[in-house]
DNA sequence: GTAAATGCAAATTGTTTGCTTACTG
DNA sequence: CAGTAAGCAAACAATTTGCATTTAC
């Protein structure tokens, strides 16, 4: 039940530091290549070690999108994203003061609520246009 | 522009009807091992790009947890998720009527929405109880 | 001094891809 | 027939993990 006692390392202040600084959303590979100049020894695994541990402690939140990267969050107000589908950027959006909640499963203790919204980005929008959006010839029912 | 001829082939047909048939939001490997009886000779290469082209069709959605599996949804009509972050077991859960978007980045287009309840579910709060939930000893900022 | 954290590299895991053969339209 | 899709295995990418060494407390 008692948490680990933890260390204030060089590395995971950096990476805090780093993350809370960040207004892109990260991923870990971009926070390893942004603090490399400061932390040359530092290595990948650090980084997702001590994003993870982050994660589990509330400071900063883990953004998974379908098949890319993960990317992590730091800005601790509550808030949702937006997120390209073509270049993958994920920007913020203020919250919707959300109603209520929904009829969730018996017994169900929400934690977080993670809305997305999920779409093409001006730029992405002007490049790749109208593509592969919702419209198929494929199935026989519905 | 013009898609590719799509052809119904058995493999297809299947994947199709059992990802509508199933209730939990099954992954990749779980529509793999559900299929196998009938479809001995199946792999899950298959299963992929067969899911991979429901999804670029708009007929499944894919969804995807910090982390875990990507796990596949085929029912048509706009609902939300309660995710557990302890066993990763998906349920639906209702749409809110949202009454409007919010504030999003200058030209976003929207296409979808992606709204996420993540906690406990009745069983694993038993079982496991308050466990890493928010709550740190961690950082000095904050 | 001691346990926790780092660095490094190897190992896992989920997913994608190349290529040959089979089969739909 | 023409060309898409399946099957299989190898390739890939992101993330995790084992272990010896360093380091914060």
């Amino acid at each position: 039940m008692t948490a680990p006692a933890r260390r204030m390392t060089p590395q995971r202040a950096e990476i805090l530091a780093e993350l809370r600084a960040a207004h892109d959303h990260p991923t870990a590979a971009d926070l390893y290549e942004r603090l490399r100049p400061r932390l040359p020894r530092l290595s990948l695994g650090t980084v997702y070690r001590n994003l993870d541990l982050l994660v589990a402690a509330g400071l900063a939140a883990k953004l998974t999108a379908a098949g890319a990267e993960a990317r992590y969050d730091g800005r601790p107000a509550p808030h949702d994203h937006a997120r390209c589908r073509a270049c993958g950027a994920v920007a913020d959006v203020p919250a919707l003061p959300e109603p209520d909640l929904p009829r969730l499963p018996d017994g169900f203790a929400v934690e977080v609520r993670h809305l997305e919204y999920v779409g093409l980005c001006a730029t992405c929008r002007r490049r790749v246009g109208a593509h592969a959006a919702p419209a198929a010839g494929l199935a026989p029912g519905a």
